[in-house]
DNA sequence: AATGTTTGTTCCGTGACACGGAACAACGCG
DNA sequence: CGCGTTGTTCCGTGTCACGGAACAAACATT
């Protein structure tokens, strides 16, 4: 029941977009008044919440997906780096941390003009195709960098790096500079340059600043980035 | 069974810190095999995480309550406006909308001061005890001030508006300024001014500036507040 | 070290209730 | 008006959730 329940709730990823009874039917591969009961008491429990004969995700959910320990913390701490950063480059910022071979946002803020990025806040990217994930990974121990290299590459675009040797190389160089620069291997017409955060000897996050492509100054960028990559490190050092 | 997860996984609001098993037991007034058998599974499909014998809650929680619609897009479209807003005032700043007699917090920014506040992104406060609160109930109609108003005014400071006629009086100097102002009434030390988000007709959300009481200059805020706000309005008339 | 106390865990017989096929009702469409 | 689709109700069957009791493990106290 509660594995049902689940697979109800999953339909929602990562669309989220309202849906029929039908289709959570069909999406979750439950019978049909098996999702209808359920889904009442989903929505009788705040989970889901119910218009008309349109079902979306519940208000409860929100809340308690905002209370997520570990995840609340590091973004509370990240804030006002991030604001410095965005202030310093006015461009699409993001925070994000490894979970498995993927990249999962914790936060993203843009100003007035938003970027048609596939990242999402709670959502989660390939490591190799991204700014925030070439970080996290070109720090992470060679036993993660050999872990993604044994495995095919996913691609978000044609840009995407997806021959291990060129993504080693990649990884050789971020290690070196510190800084991963990333052009168009998440989202055509948008380039991004990362830095990782420290806390305690290992990598446990990344920032990022994507821009459009024909803005991309790495000149510019690349001290912002470092810098707030740098403070964010040095309070978290602080204080855990 | 459904109802026995939601009522453990309750337990985390508002604090959200690891529990043990037996805290989990008695805050959910569930019997401890119970709890046992039903966390097990909630850990299995990643709604709860156990470290050696502690809980909290999990990835997947924090991944759907991401995706909550109308939160996320009420939050994507208002954070270019939040971050003017912090920009102009570097102060800390909210987005709000009502939920019931509450008001629930969508979006808090902040710099390197972080107040201590009682609102939480994700958490609900009483309408009449905050900025954001106080502008919602001003312009949200006559009927839901009556329903407030017939009911105790709860608090959350001394400073709270508790009575009835000084909270109506209020509303109204709120109704004719369309900026609502609030002193200490969420926290010590803490005031704030807040402006109404209009769409279609009726209020949307709220936002607001807290500012340590020593600081705080209405002159030089106020019309951020009020730009803010009626910038946002603005966008949200156009797309919806 | 020996004791009591609390906490996490396993076991298992009982019974409630989740399950989903089948039948029904309410649309929307041509 | 008939037809496909969708949401909803019904209900007999069998499963699996339930939680008391018993056990084990970790601490606290003397």
């Amino acid at each position: 029941m509660l594995e049902k329940s689940a697979l109800i709730l999953e339909c929602f990823i990562p669309s989220g977009g309202p849906y029929r009874l039908s289709e959570l039917s069909e999406r979750a591969g439950l019978p049909k008044p098996t999702v209808h009961r359920l889904a009442a008491d989903l929505v009788r429990l705040g989970w889901l919440e119910r218009a008309g004969h349109l079902y979306r995700l519940g208000a409860k959910l929100f809340e308690l997906g905002s209370l997520v320990p570990h995840r609340l913390d590091l973004r509370e701490t990240a804030l006002p780096f991030l604001q410095d950063l965005f202030e310093a480059t006015r461009e699409t910022v993001h925070l994000g941390v490894r979970e498995g071979l993927d990249v999962v946002y914790l936060e993203r803020i843009h100003g007035h003009e938003a970027l048609r990025l596939p990242s999402r806040i709670g959502g989660s990217l390939p490591l190799n195709c991204t700014g925030v994930g070439k970080a996290l990974l070109a720090f992470s121990g060679a036993e993660l960098t050999e872990e993604v290299l044994s495995r095919p590459l996913p691609s978000l675009t044609p840009y995407s790096i997806t021959d291990p040797a060129r993504l080693r190389m990649a990884l050789e160089k971020i290690q070196v500079s510190g800084l991963a620069y990333e052009e168009q291997e998440a989202a055509l017409g948008v380039s991004c340059i990362a830095a990782p955060v420290f806390a305690g000897g290992t990598t446990v996050a990344a920032l990022s600043v994507a821009v459009p492509r024909s803005r991309f100054s790495p000149a510019q960028l690349a001290p912002a980035v470092r810098t707030a990559a740098l403070g964010l490190s040095r309070v978290l050092r602080r204080s855990g």
